[in-house]
DNA sequence: GAGAATAAATATGCCCAGCT
DNA sequence: AGCTGGGCATATTTATTCTC
């Protein structure tokens, strides 16, 4: 391991691996076992994730989950994707989500909404290697060059920005029921038409 | 106790199964 | 036919043990 770490995520980062005989020891019970196609941007999702004996997460430590921890997954299509981890149970991952811990100056939300955005994107982009699949490894992660301001402003501008995104998904939930009203409408349009509730017959087809 | 040898852990690359 | 991403394979780094 090389000593020059970013100044701003040096408590850890590294991501973990896929144990041995892989979806064979995957159980229905035990502890979360993170995998690329569980970090969204929006969160994690949970729903049919894999999970792994005590035995291999304590075998697997290095790669153990904390909660505020900040995941990115650092190959294939996915790259970029980045979650908190927020979630009161234990959890592992695997290779292809880092573990991005931050150290006391930079507020873990922040860190993630920065991922979200072009900056953080850009980032990821101007980092990716490979050819044959592209991947991010750890000294690319270690070169970001984002802002990262004093905490105040860093819980400031996280407060402005989930406002607004608030907002936005306010509207964007509005405007998808409104459409589904419309189709609603439609569709009872149509069918009193066919019925014959509404008489058609006069009706002009405009251009 | 320094340095070599070996083992273990971690990081990275890429093949290919499964899905659409 | 193209895309996604899981997991294996290999390379690299770090830790541990051994020998002098």
């Amino acid at each position: 391991m090389e000593n020059r770490t970013h100044a701003f995520f040096n408590k850890k980062i590294g991501s973990g691996v896929t144990p041995r005989g892989g979806a064979s020891v995957y159980q229905d019970e035990g502890i979360i076992f993170l995998r690329s196609q569980n970090i969204y941007d929006q969160g994690l999702r949970i729903d049919d994730v894999s999970r792994i004996s005590n035995e291999i997460h304590e075998k697997m430590s290095g790669s153990k989950v904390m909660k505020d921890d900040v995941l990115l997954n650092i190959t294939g299509a996915s790259i970029g994707r980045s979650s908190i981890f927020n979630l009161d149970e234990e959890a592992n991952v695997n290779q292809h989500v880092c573990i991005i811990r931050p150290n006391e100056k930079v507020v873990p939300e922040y860190l993630h909404f920065l991922m979200q955005s072009e900056v953080g994107k850009l980032q990821v982009k101007l980092g990716t290697t490979g050819g044959n699949r592209e991947g991010l490894n750890f000294e690319a992660i270690k070169k970001f060059r984002l802002p990262i301001p004093k905490r105040k402003e860093q819980y400031e501008i996280l407060n402005s920005v989930s406002t607004k995104l608030n907002d936005l998904h306010l509207i964007n939930s509005k405007l998808i029921n409104q459409i589904q009203l419309l189709k609603n409408y439609r569709q009872s349009i149509i069918s009193e038409a066919v019925t014959g509730k509404i008489d058609v017959r006069e009706w002009e087809t405009k251009k």
